[in-house]
DNA sequence: CTTCATGCAAAACATTTGCAGCTGG
DNA sequence: CCAGCTGCAAATGTTTTGCATGAAG
């Protein structure tokens, strides 16, 4: 996957290119989110990050991936409800497909957007930074299985 | 606002229609949240509660909140941060435009949605439920004040 | 009267923080 | 070397829960 191996070494140009230090439990956490189609939370990442080195703390991967963050190389998807998902592939604002009932995540394509975006700034007058969009519903393989 | 006292009399109607009792406390709730055009938080209905029922908890306003919810009388527009927020003037999904300066919220218009859903179903195989859609921003108000 | 709601305090739970010791550069 | 990272444990803050008392119907 030549994708996911330049979105992690754009990750780690920018970990450097800012002397953040580049530590074994990081490198981990980025190669993991740099590869992320299944919108991982943070305790999948933690847990998979443990299979190479047990000793790794949740704390420090919830301070990796606040670091990217910040950093913009990762995009949190935030739920009220805790177990927050991240997508390091796609650090940017995109529409999420969520299934209610296996709880997937997947980025369906919809272009639609930025014109709607556009509409609302100039009828409302705000500065737009940032938007978000979810659809809950169930997906193709949890509907059969209720069947 | 005769709007606003038949969605109180709306979400009344179906507490006695389901046997829920009905208590000064929940009358109180349910005034502020039909006339919220504020989208209040939990915290600001209990200040405004406290007013007029000084004994009233936290609690009380938490599970008034949570049976709403559940008999879809309020929209809960949740945030990973805490401190969420709820409509119960409109209780069913619709856009949000959030001022990230001062926290406002509002109920911008835009139709545009409902056909990007039925593509999104067509296309995916999803049965959509229900959806989100925030967008952040600075208000006019707020960008004035940082000049 | 009986059942359900209230109010208090404690619990729950994801995330953050403080700090001593370790390590990358 | 030494600033910044790690790992542990304790703190945080919102929401939930258990339980005794009180009020709705």
């Amino acid at each position: 996957m030549p994708q996911n191996e330049s979105r992690l070494a754009h990750m780690l140009d920018k970990l450097k290119a800012q002397h953040f230090r580049i530590t074994p439990q990081r490198i981990e956490v980025l190669r993991i989110l740099a590869g992320s189609d299944g919108h991982p939370s943070v305790e999948t990442i933690y847990e998979e990050v443990r299979r190479d080195f047990p000793t790794t703390s949740l704390a420090t991967v919830y301070k990796t991936v606040t670091l990217l963050k910040e950093l913009n190389e990762v995009l949190e998807l935030g739920f009220p409800e805790g177990g927050n998902r991240y997508d390091g592939a796609r650090p940017y604002p995109h529409p999420h497909l969520i299934c209610t009932t296996c709880h997937r995540i997947i980025d369906p394509d919809l272009e639609s957007l930025e014109g709607v975006t556009r509409e609302l700034a100039s009828e409302t007058g705000f500065q737009i930074i940032s938007h978000r969009l979810d659809f809950f519903g169930i997906c193709p393989e949890c509907q059969e299985k209720k069947n």
